[in-house]
DNA sequence: CATTCGTGAAGACGAAT
DNA sequence: ATTCGATTTCACGAATG
């Protein structure tokens, strides 16, 4: 109940903009100080730890408007207004009173009762926006702060926010609360980016239980027909590896052992983040960096018994 | 002495009925 | 909605270094 997070502490660089380093490798990230990664297939260069993108300097909020060469231009037009997705509107409210009663006191006439009614049945659906746009809000702001404490990307936090309307939308907050709603939706948008977060650490920041978080998600992942791939346990390598203060050889050994190991057949049904966690266990104990298996449960949250159940295999898988 | 290892009961989950 | 099978967790004691 203790542990979890020392390593989310924001580091804010301090030395302002300018550091015009030229397009070479950054090489670490400015959210979680993760490893940085230049990722050839969408030109993009992303942590590994929490899918920051990062493009040169700056983290891109926006649209980009600029088109550096005449090639550029066209790919760079996809984007439309600069919108996110992180606000909301506010809504006018109006009362009509339920009386056929006109501003005298006098019964109106069936033309304008007629008039009257439709313009309650209007009255009542933005009311029902309204009461949405409460939602939503309330909604909204809990994404930010899960997102925040867990340091998930702003990109990340839209594609919440995008899930949450949809659901909204959908009438599917039936009997479901907000912040269920919400931590499903910062889960599922986790698992999307394929940076996924555990259930345990969403719950560790949610004020729901992780029973409905997923019963939640799944219902989410259901009615809004959305497609998640089975996570991979590569996914969770770098954060684990990074809380537990391996060196990027050792998380390099633990890829390699993944890497050897059909997920299909044999490890099937084995839940992600357990390989993840023997893996680095594994590839540890290899190097000359040690570490116990508490050690390793602690900071994945993988307990040790199943560390020790999983790793004598991967090992043997990735030897031949 | 700390760490690792093996075990069985109990709960959780997904698939199938 | 319930049942079934597999996995994970937890707690314990034994073995290992």
């Amino acid at each position: 109940m203790n542990e979890v997070n020392q390593n989310n502490n924001e580091r804010v660089d301090e030395s302002g903009s300018s550091s015009t380093s030229a397009t070479s490798t950054v090489s670490t990230c400015p959210e979680c100080d993760g490893r940085i990664i230049r990722d050839e297939e969408h030109g993009e260069v992303i942590c590994k730890e929490c899918g920051v993108v990062v493009d040169e300097e700056t983290v891109d909020r926006g649209p980009e408007w600029r088109a550096f060469y005449a090639d550029e231009a066209e790919e760079k037009s996809r984007v439309g207004a600069p919108t996110t997705e992180l606000l909301h509107d506010k809504g006018l409210s109006s009362v009509i009173s339920w009386e056929n009663k006109d501003a005298h006191g006098q019964s109106l006439s069936a033309k304008k009762r007629q008039k009257m009614q439709r313009l309650r049945t209007w009255d009542e659906r933005f009311r029902n926006r309204d009461s949405q746009d409460r939602n939503l809000r309330q909604a909204l702001t809990e994404i930010e702060r899960m997102a925040s404490a867990l340091g998930v990307p702003e990109t990340q936090r839209e594609t919440a926010s995008v899930i949450y309307r949809r659901a909204l939308a959908d009438d599917l907050l039936r009997g479901r609360s907000i912040e269920g709603v919400a931590s499903a939706c910062v889960y599922y948008a986790t698992r999307q980016a394929g940076i996924p977060r555990t259930l345990d650490e969403i719950v560790v920041v949610s004020r729901v239980e992780r029973k409905e978080i997923g019963r939640t998600y799944k219902y989410l992942v259901d009615e809004l027909g959305l497609a998640v791939e089975p996570t991979q346990p590569l996914a969770f390598l770098p954060r684990f590896a990074s809380r537990c203060d391996v060196s990027d050889e050792v998380e390099r050994r633990a890829e390699e052992i993944l890497d050897g190991c059909p997920l299909t057949n044999e490890f099937s049904g084995t839940s992600p983040d357990s390989l993840a966690a023997a893996a680095l266990y594994a590839a540890a104990r290899l190097s000359n960096e040690k570490r116990t298996q508490s050690e390793v449960a602690d900071a994945t949250g993988v307990t040790t018994g199943t560390i020790r159940k999983h790793y004598p295999r991967l090992l043997e898988l990735s030897s031949e």
